[in-house]
DNA sequence: CCTGAGAAGTGGTCTATGCCACTTTCTACC
DNA sequence: GGTAGAAAGTGGCATAGACCACTTCTCAGG
């Protein structure tokens, strides 16, 4: 039926208004003002409080009040993420693309390829799927000039690395790091999955023999699918495996 | 300051065991079962719910119901090798015992060291800090059976396995798991960042020589603190090292 | 046999209300 | 004047009930 306006969204946009308006810090109306002024229920006012301390720009103390939160700083450090390296699962993975272009690389990939700002890159943003489920978000930074003729084929092809070494990069090693975080809202309405919900971000930044950054990849996986297994092993050999797994599960019940 | 015991959590500790219990996709009892079985209202029966389906643990459908949305039982699969390390970084580690205690393991940690709810087990639950600033919470089970003369002193022991050897458990493998998630309220206090913040969940089941499961470990890790970092190796050398390494940077909650 | 309408069951939203716990302020007592 | 205690205001927890929206199953009618 119609866009029934949800009177939760009607009060958290009210909310969103006073926070905008309000310095950090300052307190904003009582959930039994908030109430009358909006002719809603308490524990609907407080729902869409809630949703807002969960994002972290109101901050509830017991006793004295609800007030606009410090910093919404904090969102601003998560830039990139990588995918694992042989990221494998049981299943069938697909990819669909999102965006492809050559652009210039701007600051923050710049930055990482070692690259000037303005240096044009090879870029892809896709969703991959595992059995047409969304399982992941990733982004593929890989600078033109160490591969002027590569292809949007060949960056969407599953055997990446052996593409590059066709067009003579040869790729030695590469520095991973994987670090919680939450979608957003963009990420979570791509993976089918809740805003706020929490997921990996990968982020990769892979060299070649010459000591080149080849390419720089920043990916979001989905929380609820994954998860990362090691296996140790802590006698004579520091040797173990490690598996990005997929849970196997919800999404087609039986 | 008695404990008083939220009815909330009790509900939501009995969808825990329900979620560790059933396999993943199994639909929980709807709502309104839910409320006469537990004795309380809807929506506390919803709150509790809303939880779980936040931190990822279950999915709701409209109009079919809820279900269990982890996947537990994950094997096969083998693609990258490196070694990983337990949890790491640089700066000077130190802990704080929160609670101690010989207790029966109960059905979720029952279920993963193999042993029946009933049956004892070592339980310590520490805060662990990097420079005096708070960065994990460790929560470790050891049965009674494998060690029953295992001190409090043993646990908290930054040799724990040597402390193992001595009471004839010798550690052969273990299998670790990593899956983002996100703060709940107790975790955000004791770890001094906001509730929901993004966290690092490790899990960590050892078996010794004999196959026997000695140690179940669960743990928490600030998001903002951690990353994992690995270097991989993708030439003929396939071994890498991982590492957690703490983030540089602000503390302040604000 | 197939189809469609309805019933039943599920989660989704919202209301109205009560009491508790914590914080701050003000007041009355010493 | 200083201090203990009451009062008021705040968020926190929980209840009971109503109605809506969506899904699935059943069964009567074609």
């Amino acid at each position: 039926m119609g866009e029934a306006i949800l009177k939760r969204e009607r009060v958290r946009d009210h909310l969103l208004e006073l926070i905008e308006t309000h310095p950090a810090g300052a307190p904003i109306p009582a959930e039994r003002v908030l109430c009358q002024q909006l002719s809603v229920s308490r524990p609907t006012v407080r729902s869409a409080v809630e949703e807002l301390v969960n994002t972290g720009l109101l901050v509830r103390q017991h006793g004295r009040g609800t007030f606009v939160a410090r910093a919404k700083i904090t969102q601003e450090m998560v830039s990139g993420t990588g995918s694992m390296s042989l990221p494998q699962a049981s299943g069938t993975w697909s990819s669909r693309v999102l965006e492809h272009a050559r652009i210039p690389a701007g600051a923050r990939v710049g930055r990482r390829l070692h690259l000037s700002p303005a240096a044009e890159i090879h870029y892809i943003a896709r969703l991959r799927l595992v059995d047409g489920e969304p399982m992941a978000l990733e982004y593929l930074h890989v600078p033109a000039a160490v591969a002027p003729s590569l292809t949007l084929h060949d960056m969407e092809s599953g055997d990446f690395y052996e593409r590059l070494r066709e067009h003579g990069v040869h790729v030695s090693e590469a520095v991973q790091s994987i670090e919680p975080t939450v979608t957003n809202e963009s990420e979570a309405s791509l993976l089918g999955v809740p805003e706020l919900a929490p997921a990996l971000l990968f982020e990769r930044l892979t060299t070649d023999s010459e000591g080149r950054q080849v390419e720089y990849v920043h990916s979001i996986y989905r929380g609820d699918r994954y998860r990362i297994v090691s296996k140790l092993t802590l006698g004579d050999q520091p040797r173990s495996t490690v598996d990005v797994q997929a849970k196997i599960g919800n999404s087609n019940p039986f």
